[in-house]
DNA sequence: ACTGATTGTTAGCAATGTCTAACTTTATGC
DNA sequence: GCATAAAGTTAGACATTGCTAACAATCAGT
């Protein structure tokens, strides 16, 4: 390759993490990036169907903090994919695939939530991290959390 | 507004904060969103160059799991955001706002990372998640991950 | 110093995610 | 039931982030 990664002693003892596992980590990071959106909008289409009855893009758009037209075109990415269902000048419905996504996501929130919570951070703070780190924590780390959250 | 907002019965006892907050906290994970691939972009630019003495396209490429056109396109952002340095065929450098934003990106992940381990997790999962939920730490997170660390 | 391999750039495509403006449909209030 | 308000859609713009293909520059081994 390059003449440094055949010279150990150009390697001043960072990690030295093998590059394609770092690769892996990064892949990683996209793909759980790449679903994150639609994540938040299953997760809020079945709260706001489970507080109102129902779930209409303008209240989406409201507690998302985004645009209608945003929605909008959201809404028929996630139909397309086959999480909601929808008909024009409708409210909109989760499929099977969609109500199962939404619960996974909200357990996960719960968790990361109540862990941060525990830690000792205060309740604003916990709900705006929980909702950036929600979709970044595997399995093993949210046993983990959930863990600490009945030890302590 | 509409009916249901009108209504306190319809609202039945989920966390019912107000939709402003919430909306703000999405803005936030948005904004924090949209900062991740530059905060990796440098803090692995630092890395390189302090591990190999310089910061090539191909590395990072290789290290992040992209195509090395992908990278050059970033690279140019980077420089138009005044966060790196660079000319055409020649290697990256960091500007004094990029080698401060690595700094910063760095402590955070070091600081997830060790968190994330003395919480009982295997190395490889924490390094992946780590590379995730690092741009979703706010000050006080971090502040009582690393108080935990500390004190285990 | 040539030449072939490696590295880097450019152009162009596609998907995502945001917006505004203009329009249509539905709901509300009299 | 009609007029107006509210909600929803569509079109079109723009930035980002990925890719491949084609080309250009640099590096390395002889
Ligand atoms: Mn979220
Ligand atoms: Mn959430
Ligand atoms: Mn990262
Ligand atoms: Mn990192």
């Amino acid at each position: 390759m390059t003449q440094h990664d055949l010279d150990p002693q150009t390697q001043p003892a960072t990690h030295d993490r093998p590059t394609d596992a770092r690769a892996e980590a990064f892949q990683g990071v996209r793909e759980a990036r790449s679903r994150e959106l639609a994540e938040d909008y299953v997760e809020l289409i079945a709260e706001l169907i489970h507080d109102h009855g129902e779930a209409r893009p303008v209240d989406i758009a409201a507690r998302l903090g985004v645009k209608v037209p945003t929605v909008s075109k959201t809404l028929d990415r996630l139909a397309r994919e086959g999480l909601i269902t929808r008909a024009k000048y409708r409210s909109v419905f989760l499929t099977d695939d969609g109500r199962s996504l939404a619960k996974e996501c909200r357990r996960r929130h719960e968790i990361v939530l109540r862990f941060l919570i525990s830690l000792g951070l205060d309740p604003e703070t916990a709900e705006r991290d929980a909702e950036g780190i929600e979709h970044h924590v595997s399995e093993r780390t949210l046993a983990l959390f959930s863990a600490f959250v009945s030890r302590s």
